[in-house]
RNA sequence: GGCGACAUAGCCAAGUGGUAAGGCAGAGGUCUGCAAAACCUUUAUUCCCCAGUUCAAAUCUGGGUGUCGCCU
């Protein structure tokens, strides 16, 4: 497959910074089909707590993979991987270009990066078998396993993280190899070529906007969501509850606190986010920024990120043609 | 006006003679199958101010200032 004119716009950035509206634009400016990178908004029925693009901003251009999954079923990067690069080649055959927007870090991984999921699906029992064990023993005896399996391993994932020893621990148990090092996964996909776009703002306007984010997402219902979520058989047991503005809600619906402590949770805890999305995207060296804060109007912004990745789609071009 | 209590980081605080716990907020970071997840690091040269006692004071004494409570 030739790479000519094989380019991909990511749109990403931290929560509530604006990428729903500005991913649009975009669409309709290149010509451009919207596939969200987004782990929550994949979920049918979770609307207002994922902040989903409304219905008439879905008609504005075409979205992708939001609203396609059950949250009642379990669903990880390894899947996200392999309906997005389907995607994107659908998009590419129809001659459009595949707008990623979203800000699911570990899903524009996928995308980026060649990651290679295929060959070590997760070990459900085996994974019991450890959970318990760090139960019973404590999660350092866990890690001690692992430390006399693969030194090297252990010594970069803390004892603490439980997550990351099991998985290191099932990789070895199913395939002998130890986890690579993020940095020996830094080999950029050779399916197509990204031009990163990092929508940001200045911390304060950003807190602000995320406050009034969440208010607006509780005189929109959101606890009536979440208990439509319950009805039909959803729990926090569930990994689409895990997502922020669910998993403070429940425990509200249970009276365990009052609906100000909820909200207050659900503003911090989304603050945080924001914060380690950043960081996670610091790590795109290749990102060219935008900060909105620094602009007078949108339509300032808008065009000035227009003009760049038109530029940046030019110099694709050329290179490809080579 | 009188009596009493209190004053420690942005906030909540522990510490009653031996060299400033902890939590929250904030900041920085890690990341290959739950990622809106999970995890790590970091934050007071100083305890309202002044003087004194002491080898040693956030801690004891005196004075000042402020806040709160009760009484008149």
């Amino acid at each position: 497959m030739q790479k000519n004119n094989r380019s991909v716009v990511i749109i990403t950035g931290p929560t509530a910074v604006g990428k729903t509206k500005y991913a649009i634009e975009i669409a309709k400016a290149f010509q451009g089909e919207i596939i969200s990178a987004d782990s929550m908004q994949i979920y049918k029925y979770m609307n207002i707590g994922s902040a989903k693009p409304s219905k008439e901003e879905m008609s504005l251009a075409t979205h992708h993979l939001v609203d396609i999954i059950n949250p009642k079923d379990e669903f990880s990067v390894a899947e996200y991987q392999d309906i997005a690069k389907n995607c994107i080649n659908k998009v590419f055959d129809s001659g459009k270009t595949p707008i990623i927007s979203g800000g699911t870090g570990l899903y524009l991984n996928s995308l980026i990066y060649d990651m290679d999921f295929s060959v070590i699906p997760k070990q459900a029992d085996f994974r019991k078998i450890l959970e318990k064990e760090a139960e019973t023993y404590g999660v350092e005896h866990v890690h001690k396993r692992l430390a006399s399996l693969d030194k090297e391993a252990a010594e970069r994932i803390h004892p603490n993280n439980l997550k990351k020893v099991i998985r290191a621990l099932e990789l070895l148990e199913l395939t002998g190899e130890s986890v690579k090092r993020f940095e020996e996964s830094f080999v950029p996909t050779k399916d197509y070529e990204c031009i990163l776009i990092g929508l940001t703002r200045d911390r304060d306007e950003l807190y602000q906007r995320i406050n009034a984010r969440v208010d607006k997402m509780i005189s929109l219902g959101l606890v009536e969501e979440v208990v439509e979520l319950q009805s039909r058989g959803l729990s926090e047991k569930n990994i689409s509850m895990q997502g922020i503005g669910y998993k403070e809600i429940i425990p509200y619906l249970r009276g365990e606190y009052d609906l100000d402590e909820a909200i207050r949770l659900i503003k911090r805890n989304t603050r945080h986010y924001a914060k380690r999305q950043l960081t996670w995207f610091r790590r795109y060296h290749d990102m060219i920024w935008f900060n909105l804060s620094r602009f007078n109007t949108e339509e300032e912004a808008l065009s000035s990120i227009i003009n760049k990745i038109a530029a940046e789609l030019k110099i694709c071009k050329a290179r490809t043609q080579q």
